[in-house]
DNA sequence: GATGAATGAGATTTCATTCAT
DNA sequence: TATGAATGAAATCTCATTCAT
């Protein structure tokens, strides 16, 4: 039963690095069985066929990853915190799951069609999370009234690119210092540096 | 001559929409063919094969379209003026081109070993650009000290992001009423959001 | 297991056949599956690509049939009958196999480049092989002083052409009687003939 | 009018290159345009398609050279110069256009299924020819009574693998030395000893 | 349950030939 | 007459999936 569960686990790791690098339709199944260290048919036996396997990939990221940030602001109650938490902890799931970023690119890219109902409902829920904080935080005369998807858009995008650039940034050697070498870790300086700018930015 | 012209457009236009619609692994020569309204064989003879048709895209994209921003600034001496029209310009040439943003994910999902190197000279060109505006406006004491990466990571993504996210904010329902239904151009309203709010917070 | 080599076997067989017949520029991966009676994608399975398909008919053909040819002549001392038994097995080993001629043609036509260091090693062997057997005769005053190339290049063209010109003299009404209808073994009267003809060419 | 004969003769020579370096199946319409520096669509124009390509590349070949060995021979009557004309005019035939033995290769090679009636009369034209050499050699009681097939299996392909198996011997270092840089030009020194070991062979 | 082998459908690419000027 | 451009047919190769054990 355990020894089960492992292998499902390592189909899906690898089927995650596989789809993350690749994507839906430039992956391989027999990438992801070299990777996964089973045969082909493997796969096929416990897990169906290649549409299945991302699906499961898809649910596995953003079920586990993405879905307890919402826990963990229960406990505070100033906006300010709340928005700073909001921030640092989407950029800890990233850092945690390179995966993430690559995926939603993906997605994005393909218009995401693919995207399951239920990992729409976390997104949804992230945004009305995020026009929660900012309307108590209006309301509190903190902040100045302001879209929430503004925000938003300020917020998940940036630090996605920030991941997914990487590799782009540090190749070329047209692109200026600053942009060469930025930590790998997008949850340190760069999330902190945001979290500044955005509260400047909604200061009233 | 023109005549040649017109095909080799023709071809490229479609390529455009079939690899900003699928990817460069999810596009299928067929299509494109199909699309262009020639044969298979056309574009073989014309371009050579996929890896180059999806360079002269890229060529074709990041040179026509956003390469023309930075002439423009030109006759602007105020950086608060020249930060407004980098910011529109790159989401007006985001509107008049849409396979831009989708063809920019493709690219970093997939770490964007395929970007010539003329490319990354464009976007580093639009990095150095942008930290010119900033530092011009910090001189002026008109804006505080910022990292350029995060004022730019937060224009970019977000603009690419409007527009990519369109189709999986209006198809799924779980999505709140703010997230659906935004204005398809991203260069109007948002953009001018997004403007007032960085200058919000850059401002000393 | 077996069953396995069998199959590989049978595309073997098949692919030989088909590039006797056609030349590796003519063979038709169809043809080959068709023939060996499995699917085109089963070959691709098992072996990779024409190329290495071709490489390992080429590796069978000189590996398994011309090569156990000095073995045979161990036990042999007198170079009279060595040099007997180095035509008549010869011409036996292409009477069994008759894609060897057919192959050494399109090989030579095309310069060779394709043929295996291994296979060339083999050809070489044979070369030093009559050397060896010519040399001997000299010695113990049995034959003249001679060039092994010569002899080397009326052995084997001769017994190969008698092969390959076959459909060619049988179909031209042109040729004369002599020509036409000659026995289809090349091991019977006519090594025999060559046999003599060479001995006495020989002869001191 | 001239400048017609040019622009032909120009494309026959490099038809009869790339045929000879390639074979039929293997030379590519571009390849020999390329070489004849016109446009593909010419050689289309102008003789038809491949196969009236090859048939004719294979008449300038046979016709013009190989032929005029007969008329040589009509001055001399010794039946052992007459061999020797035999030998050495079709060795310099062949050093003169290096194009034969290997179209003949690729003939023999194929089944000579493309071979034109007049060139199968040539040939049989040589056959007879050395037959009838052979007969008066005999008759005068010079020469032992021989099967003719036998001596012209043991005269022209040993010419011709000479010149065929040049580029094989000399790539690969497993030949021996008496295999490896062999003068280029058949009509010297190999000739000469194919002369004298045959002359010895038929003497009675 | 697990897997090596096999394959049908379809992808990219090639090439002799024709078209339009 | 000549040619740059275009193409239909067919070639090689790939890949998600299934089969047989």
């Amino acid at each position: 039963m355990d020894q089960k569960q492992d292998k499902l686990n390592q189909i899906l790791e690898a089927a995650t690095i596989v789809f993350a690098e690749s994507g839906y339709a430039g992956a391989r199944m027999d990438m992801i069985a070299e990777r996964a260290g089973v045969n082909k048919a493997t796969i096929y036996y416990n897990i169906g066929n290649k549409e299945k396997l991302y699906e499961k990939v898809l649910q596995s990221i953003f079920g586990n990853e993405l879905s307890n940030t919402e826990e963990k602001m229960r406990s505070i109650s100033s906006p300010v915190e709340k928005l700073e938490l909001y921030i640092t902890s989407i950029a800890e799931a990233i850092d945690r799951n390179p995966a993430i970023p690559n995926i939603v690119m993906w997605e994005h890219a393909s218009g995401g069609m693919s995207l399951p109902e239920i990992i729409a409902q976390e997104i949804a829920g992230m945004i009305e999370n995020l026009a929660l904080i900012l309307d108590a935080g209006e309301k509190q005369g903190l902040f100045k009234k302001i879209n929430p998807m503004l925000v938003q858009f300020m917020i998940i995008p940036a630090l996605m690119f920030y991941k997914t650039s990487s590799p782009i940034r540090d190749k070329h050697h047209a692109f200026p210092e600053i942009a060469r070498n930025l930590p790998l870790a997008v949850s340190g300086k760069f999330a902190n540096e945001m979290v500044r700018f955005i509260l400047e930015g909604l200061k009233k």
